[in-house]
RNA sequence: GGUGAGAUAGUCAAGUGGCCAACGACGGCGGACUGUAAAUCCGCUCCCUACGGGUUCAGAGGUUCGACUCCUCUUCUCACCA
């Protein structure tokens, strides 16, 4: 059981420091029943999540499910200084309105993940509020600015001249207090949080508080084009409140490779139970496509429901197996009549200009009613039509005057 | 502060007086093949009811029949010097 809890916290990781720390508190924990605990921060700036930050949830999971009590800590008070983290500028701060509101939203989602049971949250103004100016004063005489200067993205502003503000230079100062006022046995975040992780070890020594957190990070989830980091302006992501059929159309979209990368970082299947569905594929028992199916039914399931996903899954077979159309789709009215059929994929939002609506009927892409459009000067006259272009875009027209 | 180099479509990057709406690569889109996978092949990729018209090559002016290409100024970026 220690060998699988360890395994299982292991999963995925892309670093970790003091591993020996995290074994004896789970041996401990099997052993003598003690929980430990493990700290995670989210500054609430992101008000609507895509899986790259489930990552860090999944994992927070895995270590509930083996003993761990979990810090969920929402940086109200360091949000308003803002993460200087790989930024190459001054970040502007955010209004206390503004993060309450992310903080509240985070919350919501959070709960479909962890285990309500076995988390605590906390807000980080509570104890850095009480802190008072003497407090933060001994704070910044723990860490010299030489040191601090050492962070790649504070050394590049400082040799380009690029402001950097005394906040950013506290606000690894007082992410770290929050690991020696919780006393976390661990912390986890992503790779890029690196120093600010390694600070919570330097404080809870400075400040003598008996332990130093062991640090685990994990690595930045790729996005659906498999190369680059999920981001939402990238336009490769997933969000947690998409629709069920969105959901399921982009993970299928993924490539077969990226898909066991989520399923180690995504999933809350174990690793055995993983490691099996990799074998039945590779000896053929197994389709892959059937393994990527049931890889967006679970997620489906966690942020919608099991009913949701099991209509996700219909729709699916109904629109892209049988070539039938979807049971919903945006209906829009046009009040032209006869209205040309370019115009009218442009109205439908399904083109972005007649240039390309033109070029996507010349490629034969663009149906109306599943009949192939052969003319570019097709009129359509007053009635409803069923307008689609390319294999997923789909809309409802109804041609009025 | 001084000097030199540069700013081209989503990104990278050609073009240095007309053949340029602008080579190429990547991305994206569409088609074929599939499992809406990967790989591969083909086509498209500024706008406009279009064998034509309009607006583009950091910004503003100027030279010229004609400029992305030449000149001037402005803004920004980079390199070297101090």
């Amino acid at each position: 059981m220690i060998q699988e809890a360890l395994r299982e916290i292991g999963r995925g990781v892309a670093e970790i420091i003091d591993n020996e720390r995290i074994e004896k508190l789970v041996k401990n924990f099997y052993e003598n029943g003690q929980t430990y605990t493990v700290k995670a921060g989210f500054d609430p700036t992101a008000p609507d999540l895509h899986l790259g930050h489930t990552v860090l949830l999944q994992k927070l999971a895995i270590f509930q499910k083996y003993g761990a009590k979990i810090q969920f800590l929402i940086g109200d008070f360091t949000a308003q200084i803002g993460d200087p983290t790989g930024k190459s500028a001054t970040r502007k701060t955010l209004s206390a309105a503004d993060i309450e509101e992310n903080a509240k939203s985070y919350k919501d989602q959070v709960f479909k993940i962890l285990d309500p049971s076995k988390t605590e949250v906390v807000f980080n103004s509570e104890w850095i509020n009480a802190l008072g100016a003497s407090g933060m004063l001994s704070l910044t005489t723990t860490f010299n600015v030489a040191r601090m200067l050492e962070r790649d993205d504070f050394d590049k502003r400082y040799k380009s001249g690029t402001s950097i503000s005394i906040s950013e230079f506290i606000y690894p100062l007082l992410q770290g207090y929050d690991s020696v006022h919780l006393k976390s046995d661990i912390e986890i975040g992503g790779t890029d949080q690196k120093f600010n992780l390694l600070m919570g070890r330097h404080l809870q020594r400075a400040y003598e508080i008996g332990k130093e957190q062991a640090v685990l990070m994990m690595p930045i989830l790729e996005g659906l084009d498999g190369v680059q980091k999920m981001s939402k302006s990238l336009g490769n992501y997933i969000g947690v409140s998409e629709e069920p059929n969105e959901m399921f159309g982009k993970v299928l979209s993924i490539s077969d490779e990226l898909m066991w990368r989520y399923y180690e970082l995504l999933s809350s299947k174990t690793l055995l139970e993983i490691e099996a569905l990799h074998v039945s594929v590779n000896d053929g028992s197994l389709h892959p496509k059937k393994v990527k199916e049931d890889l967006a039914m679970e997620i489906i399931a966690r942020f919608h429901s099991n009913e949701a996903a099991q209509e996700a899954k219909a729709e699916f077979q109904r629109v892209h197996a049988n070539n039938e159309i979807p049971t919903e789709m945006d209906a829009f009215d046009l009040h032209e009549s006869p209205i040309w059929i370019a115009k009218a994929l442009v109205e439908c939002k399904l083109s972005p200009s007649t240039s390309q609506a033109r070029r996507d009927i010349k490629q034969g892409a663009v149906k109306i009613d599943q009949q192939k459009v052969e003319d570019d000067q097709l009129q359509l006259q007053s009635g409803e039509y069923v307008l689609q272009v390319g294999k997923r875009k789909f809309a409802r027209a109804r041609v009025i005057l």
